[in-house]
DNA sequence: GAACTATACGGAGACACTCTCCGTTTTGCA
DNA sequence: TGCAAAACGGAGAGTGTCTCCGTATAGTTC
């Protein structure tokens, strides 16, 4: 890649992830984002051939904050559920840090072909391995597909109805409850 | 209301609700409606002044049916467990049935403002009556808006992703777990 | 039943947004 | 320094929401 272009492309992402946090993915344009760049809209288009694909790369770094995140939460001691609430915490913290971000992860999931795919990837890895390593106190038969896709949805609401963290915290409590075996 | 004005008001909602039904929300343009139902996009709009205005009455004769659900749900026998959990299910179809609607619904629910606010008093009142009923059985301190925070987010994430009945089932059967105190 | 007025209709178009085409400019190499 | 490949950026196509306002119609009054 030429010089000019990697100057522009990095100053686009840049750019962009600082509009995408404060006022959401939908909320942002992509001429607003060419603006603020100060390259015109074909540029911008060249980079990224859709909305979509510049979001994916907004959150590029953010996929190591979730490896690192699951790492510290295996370490812990504990019970398992304080280990387990301990991370769906961080978790949905992490999903919620990027307005918008939750409910279009959470819906990839289970789509291969999205441009989201090698986050929500990172995201069944992680709690894969949380799986594993609580094994018999988590409820018979539970995937790791299901607490992305439970998590997502209480991170989706928190962060669709602007929710302080305290109503996350509840939401998560009785998720957790449910997943331990009882 | 003048009776022309009152035929295309109806003509134009009974459109709605079969594009809307099908295609969901985003996917249908208010040209489309206006076209379907055969009035201009000056009628449709001086009737319904945003689209959302426009779903609402197209959800209107909903309502009915989670009270008529949560009726049904009250006057079941059986341990505590089994009958929140039908009613979460029922709750549950009732949301994914409209696409779009579980997560619009949902993150309405907070807000007194929202054209959906109707709506969210009816889920609410039903999930309240439905708390009393199971009353002990509950883990202490449970609200009626967390339980329909919970299942709008599980609904709203089955919609998005159009999952099958039994991956919202098993999503549901950790939710009611959570919230039967243990 | 004719005239009149308030009400409703509907299309042209303003404005915003995503995304494309293509003539112009810049870069990096020979 | 000259040149080909690469990148730039603006005009504009296509689609969507929503508005303005001249025209048509319903319902009332005589």
């Amino acid at each position: 890649m030429r010089a000019d272009a990697q100057r522009n492309r990095d100053r686009i992402v840049e750019v962009a992830r600082a509009l995408f946090r404060v006022k959401g993915f939908e909320a942002v344009s992509m001429d607003e984002v060419a603006k603020a760049a100060e390259v015109g809209p074909g540029t911008l288009y060249r980079h990224f051939a859709t909305k979509e694909s510049l979001y994916d790369a907004v959150l590029e770094a953010w996929a190591d904050k979730v490896n690192t995140a699951v790492d510290r939460a295996l370490t812990l001691d504990g019970p398992a559920r304080e280990r387990l609430l301990s991370w769906l915490t961080d978790y949905a913290a992490m999903l919620t840090e990027h307005k918008g971000a939750a409910a279009r992860i959470t819906a990839a999931l289970g789509d291969p072909g999205s441009p989201f795919a090698a986050k929500c990837r990172t995201y069944l890895g992680a709690n894969q391995r949380m799986i594993e390593a609580l094994d018999s106190a988590l409820r018979p038969g539970v995937e790791a597909i299901q607490i992305s896709r439970l998590v997502g949805g209480v991170a989706a609401v928190v962060d669709n109805s602007e929710l302080p963290a305290d109503a996350a915290a509840s939401m998560l409590a009785v998720v957790a409850d449910g997943l331990i075996a009882s």
